[in-house]
DNA sequence: AAGTTGACGGATG
DNA sequence: TCATCCGCCAACT
């Protein structure tokens, strides 16, 4: 297999790894676009995910921006359906309508443990 | 064909 | 904590 680029587009990738994520836990878009191999380009992610307009088997509502919050706009509705998403999987949120990244973010390395997570701050080295 | 946009991230003020 | 600016790159018009 050496040509693996699908016509439909970069995005399939994308949708694919969103697909990774398990129930209970989130992933913000720069994750997404990290695993997905678009390197820091987080945008394109959020734009695949808008672009779906419909789940398709991609459970886009556990993905978040990096402040844990969701950003899709009132009009839709669609962020009151991530928002009851998240929650019915266990999914809590702060006062503010924030997710503890902290405890839910989605790690694919199955670091499922508290307290240890990747510092931030650590770009990869050439 | 070219320009604009955009479910963002991160740094700075 | 929040607000604003820049950058990345593909899809969209």
């Amino acid at each position: 297999m050496s040509e693996g680029r699908q016509q439909q587009g970069r995005w399939d990738r994308v949708y694919g790894v969103v697909r990774r994520i398990p129930e209970g836990k989130v992933a913000t878009y720069g994750q997404v676009a990290e695993l997905a191999g678009l390197g820091r380009n987080a945008r394109q992610v959020g734009y695949a995910l808008h672009a779906l307009r419909s789940d398709r088997g991609v459970p886009w509502h556990r993905v978040v921006n990096a402040r844990g919050q969701i950003n899709l706009g009132p009009l839709g509705g669609a962020d009151v359906t991530q928002r009851l998403r998240l929650e019915r999987e266990g999914v809590k949120f702060n006062a503010r309508g924030r997710i503890d990244l902290k405890a839910f973010r989605w790690t694919p390395d199955s670091r499922g443990k508290p307290g240890s997570r990747t510092p931030r701050g650590s770009r990869t080295p050439p």
